[in-house]
RNA sequence: CGGGGCGUUGCCUAGUGGCUAAGGCGCUUGCUUUGGGAGCAAGAAAUCGGAGGUUCGAGUCCUCUCGCCCCGACCA
């Protein structure tokens, strides 16, 4: 916890004259959003290739900021810091069947004896190794291990500056305990914990219950900056606080029950979609069943084979398919559309499909508000025509599940509040793992009762440059950056105006002799460029030297956050009076800290 | 992977098949200026992403290719 200031990192000193990187006034083109446009603008940053950024001496030591917070927070909780490797033996990643599993997205490659390598894009794989060496007994139990290292995913689409990248840094902890209250304990202190990260680095989030993706565990949580650069969309109830991504939102569906009527073909000309449907048939969009065809890839997590399937989903027309959860029903490994010559190869009709006749290998998976409600117009499987009066049940079977697509105005599934949705920027995750990888590993313990059991795992993340990323979004204005003290990259910026390089030069080494971390403006350009640069790299707290202040023996005092308030301070007592405004400042961050636990 | 866009000096841009590729910012030198991106003057810096082609002549047209950005698919 930070009592006050918190102690600077090395050489806080840098006079700008000899700053590496420069300042641009037009941000390079491509800088979609703000954030991303300030963090090269000054110099925090700079772009190698898709997805893949230097962090330049101004950037770097932000992200120094952020890491050490989150070092203290991990800490805090029992966690031991290690590094894995970047590189892991392939070998590794066949025993849990990711190297299979997982396609393009990891980076392969052959080491000079053609063994096969893989460059870690996470490291449960690394960590269970280690563990299954290391934790053979229950009173080794249970631990807590965590790293900052980098990763590597190749990601289909690297965008919006750090916010999505291909290599970046990640704190990744990984749990140990011999039960699921033990799991259940260490989510828990990561749950708060995060909260504690995040409300120091001044980032607001939210945590959502969100799918578990490739990490393969039941309970999760990511946390959510919200932004309508965000890729995900969460859902919310404003009453009840409930919240999750979109990819798991439930909602309450209303059913129509209706005596079951007899089931009839009927000429619907020109009636590809539901809606087109709905108006010609003169019925509500809710009276239809909509029908998706997608590709299901199956992997084999022991050979690693590849087998694909016709998946059929099906949901009310008044819904949309969340196809997150489709793939999770269908336990399949990757879904893509179908091609129309694949569902037609399967007996249906792209426009106008249903299970209603399909091939028996169709993969049917039927939302449930489909099959409680009754005679719904669904496609007849041939060009033009639909079936009314159609009936789960009677008229096809298929897989029952919640694939439905929350969204903004449906009853929320604990209050039935209209339910409300955003975007979001997922800047932390927690996974409770289970034993998906250490039974797949063999990481086993001998318990008090002398059985061998799995270790029980837990898997937390946090996106480092994201996380900088997200607040240079959120904290920023027409000028240029203004990022919180616990992660700018100085506390102090000092513009000198005076020509009397000596009197700056002594107020610069008296703030050093207070331990204050101070980028001093010594260059030869004139005040508009100096204030400008200092608009745009946003230190928090600016002291300006000037010649009539200076001849009353003071200095300019201005927050970043507020360019409109000077104050004037004494040269006097200068050093232990800035001094005290940088530990008021993390004061301010400090007491917003609260303590949010999993409820 | 599909759709779209863009590659011209360190950055942002202009450039109608035709002379030595233009401007702003930045950079260098000198003088002036010094409380919100200063002024004057003189400079340096581009084989126009790459390869091939059409043409008397290509930054400009065509083909291929590489890179980057955006939308989608995808993804933590």
């Amino acid at each position: 916890m930070p009592r006050g200031g918190t102690p600077p990192i090395r050489s806080f000193l840098m006079r700008m004259s000899n700053v590496f990187s420069r300042t641009l006034r037009e941000a390079p083109s491509g800088a979609e959003s703000a954030g991303y446009g300030f963090l090269l603008r000054a110099g925090f940053i700079q772009q190698l290739g898709a997805g893949i950024f230097s962090l330049l001496p101004l950037g770097l030591r932000s992200v120094r900021k952020i890491e050490r917070i989150i070092r203290e927070e991990m800490d805090g909780i029992g966690g031991q810091e290690l590094q894995m490797p970047v590189v892991n033996p392939a070998d590794i990643w066949k025993e849990t069947g990711r190297y299979y599993s997982i396609d393009k997205e990891m980076g392969r490659f052959q080491d000079r004896v053609g063994r096969d390598m893989v460059l870690a894009m996470t490291h449960e794989e690394c960590v269970t190794d280690i563990a299954r060496f290391e934790l053979d007994s229950y009173k080794r139990l249970p631990q807590l291990v965590y790293q900052l290292q980098t990763k590597w995913r190749d990601d289909p689409r690297p965008r919006a500056g750090l916010i999505r990248v291909r290599e970046f840094t990640m704190k990744d902890s990984y749990s140990f305990d011999r039960d699921l209250a033990g799991l259940e304990k260490q989510y828990r202190a990561h749950y708060s914990a995060y909260f504690r990260i995040f409300d120091r680095c001044a980032l607001p989030t939210i945590a959502v219950g969100s799918d578990s993706g490739m990490m393969g565990g039941k309970v999760a949580h990511e946390y959510m900056y919200l932004s309508s650069i965000g890729e995900d969309t969460i859902i919310t109830c404003p009453a009840c606080g409930y919240t999750a991504n979109r990819q798991v939102a439930t909602f309450t569906k209303t059913s129509y029950p209706e005596e079951l009527l007899k089931t009839e073909a009927v000429h619907t000309p020109a009636c590809p979609t539901i809606e087109d449907l709905a108006n010609f048939l003169g019925i509500p969009k809710r009276k239809t069943a909509k029908a998706l065809f997608m590709m299901g890839t199956f992997v084999d997590s022991t050979t690693g084979e590849e087998r694909q399937r016709l998946i059929l989903g099906v949901v009310r027309g008044d819904m949309e398919i969340e196809e997150n959860k489709l793939q999770n029903v269908a336990k399949a490994n990757a879904l893509r559309p179908a091609h129309v010559d694949e569902i037609r190869l399967a007996g249906m009709e792209p426009g106008f499909g249903s299970p209603i006749g399909c091939d028996p290998s169709v993969l049917v998976i039927v939302d449930d508000s489909v099959a409680k409600s009754n005679n719904l117009v669904a496609g007849a499987n041939k060009v033009d025509y639909h079936l009314i009066n159609t009936n789960f049940g009677r008229d096809y079977t298929g897989t029952v599940a919640d694939i439905a697509s929350a969204a903004a105005g449906h009853a929320c599934p604990q209050c039935q509040t209209a339910l409300e949705q955003s975007k979001g920027i997922e800047v932390g995750n927690i996974f409770q793992l289970g034993t998906r990888y250490s039974e797949s590993m063999g990481c086993f313990f001998q318990d008090e009762d002398g059985t061998r059991k799995p270790v029980i795992m837990g898997s937390y993340g946090i996106g480092v440059g994201r996380l900088l990323a997200c607040l240079a979004e959120h904290y920023n204005d027409e000028s240029g950056l203004k990022l919180p003290i616990t992660s700018a990259p100085y506390q102090v910026h000092l513009v000198s105006l005076v020509k009397d390089q000596e009197i700056a030069d002594g107020i610069y080494e008296e703030l050093q002799a207070e331990g204050i971390e101070v980028l001093y403006d010594d260059r030869k350009e004139s005040a508009g460029v100096k204030f400008a640069d200092a608009d745009l790299i946003g230190i928090p707290i600016r002291i300006t030297l000037g010649n009539r202040s200076l001849k009353e023996g003071s200095v300019e005092v201005k927050l970043r956050s507020n360019l409109q308030e000077t104050n004037a301070l004494p040269l006097a007592s200068l050093g232990s009076q800035v001094k005290e405004l940088v530990t008021s400042l993390h004061k301010e961050i400090s007491a917003r800290i609260s303590h949010r636990e999993l409820a």
